[in-house]
DNA sequence: TGTACATCAGTGAACGCGCGTTCACTGATGTAC
DNA sequence: TGTACATCAGTGAACGCGCGTTCACTGATGTAC
């Protein structure tokens, strides 16, 4: 059995360590997302990462724009429902579903650890490039009020998301149905039964 | 000019070290609250709390029950309101302003930096004070489905709550209203116009 | 095809920092007689 | 009312840790001639 000699030059480092950023904030959640750790799970030196990333930083805000690339992709999906109805619910649920498989890049997406998200262009594209899917489809669905409903929904979907991930259903001393018929439940109640 | 000498015994520096976390994560955010951190703010040694908390999380823990308490006081004043359309709208308002004014105690109550919340009674306990509100509200809207549409108002508030806190809606290409006018076009869409 | 050399992408030691927690201690308080 | 003494609630030093960042370095790569 021969094992491979390590190369001293990894080849494609910057790829290495976002994967094992976000093999680490899966594993472990964003508290444990520091450069040393990264760059320990990478398998390199803990000065290596400066070689790509201006700092802590830079290395949070591409594993938060790659999450964002991510959402929008499933929400890209979603949206080729045809019915306009169907399809909104379906973005919606998308979100959702993206929240609870991936809670921590979603806190990470969305919450203080990352500040300054408008110093990072690229992240802030990719979120809208989600946003717009969104109102794209709110639009679609009733021209006439497309953005508020856009907000609607995605207020109702980013609360869902949050409340969901955060534990704030357990043990509640109401009975809470499973997430996607929630959701559906709510849209339903949102923008009325299929017509 | 004469100081008053600082005591060796506090007195009440339970009482004192939690004001001055409350304060400490008001100007400076959850990231900011260590035991010596809150410690210094109440001029005081960084060992001393220890004769009051167990340790940070409990010290934390405090922190967010009282919150949620305020958090429940002011669902409560909101529950006054006699019509029950209007009431569970202004419970929702309620929330979201809240969240608002102490953003940091709000992602402190739901957020992951203090974890395993069911192992504090206490804190349990005042969070569902505060759901408690909403579902009767609810109820007393709709006695058929109470709990649901607790469940979907509670969803939206949240979001729109964490939304605009984390400052989601900033720069966005739509145009987006003020937070208070935004919650109750949500909640219009949710119940329909008043009665 | 070989060779000199510039550039790139790693290494490992070090700096300075703040954290949570523990410990032996001591000053202040309050209670029993 | 005075005094001995137990208990309480502080102090400050210390431990061990991990963090982000900087630095001089060196091994590997690739390019010009």
């Amino acid at each position: 059995m021969t094992t491979a000699a390590k190369p001293y030059h990894h080849g494609n480092l910057r790829e290495s360590l976002l994967l094992a950023a976000e093999d680490l904030l899966a594993q472990r959640g964003e508290a444990a997302l520091g450069l040393r750790e990264v760059a320990k799970a990478a398998g390199v030196s803990h000065a290596a990462p400066y070689h790509h990333f201006a700092g802590r930083d830079e290395l949070l805000a591409a594993v938060a724009e790659r999450a964002f690339v991510g959402l929008a992709d499933a929400m890209e999906v979603a949206a080729r429902v045809p019915d306009p109805h169907e399809r909104l619910l379906c973005i919606c649920e998308a979100y959702v579903e993206f929240a609870q498989s991936r809670p921590a890049p979603f806190r990470l997406m969305f919450g203080p650890v990352l500040g300054k998200k408008h110093e990072h262009p690229d992240l802030r594209q990719a979120a809208e490039r989600a946003f717009r899917v969104l109102v794209q489809a709110a639009v679609e669905y009733s021209p006439a009020e497309g953005a508020a409903l856009a907000l609607t929904g995605w207020s109702l979907a980013h609360g869902l998301a949050n409340l969901l991930i955060d534990g704030a259903f357990d043990g509640l001393p109401i009975s809470v149905p499973e997430a996607s018929v929630l959701a559906r439940s709510m849209a339903y109640k949102l923008l009325g039964a299929p017509r």
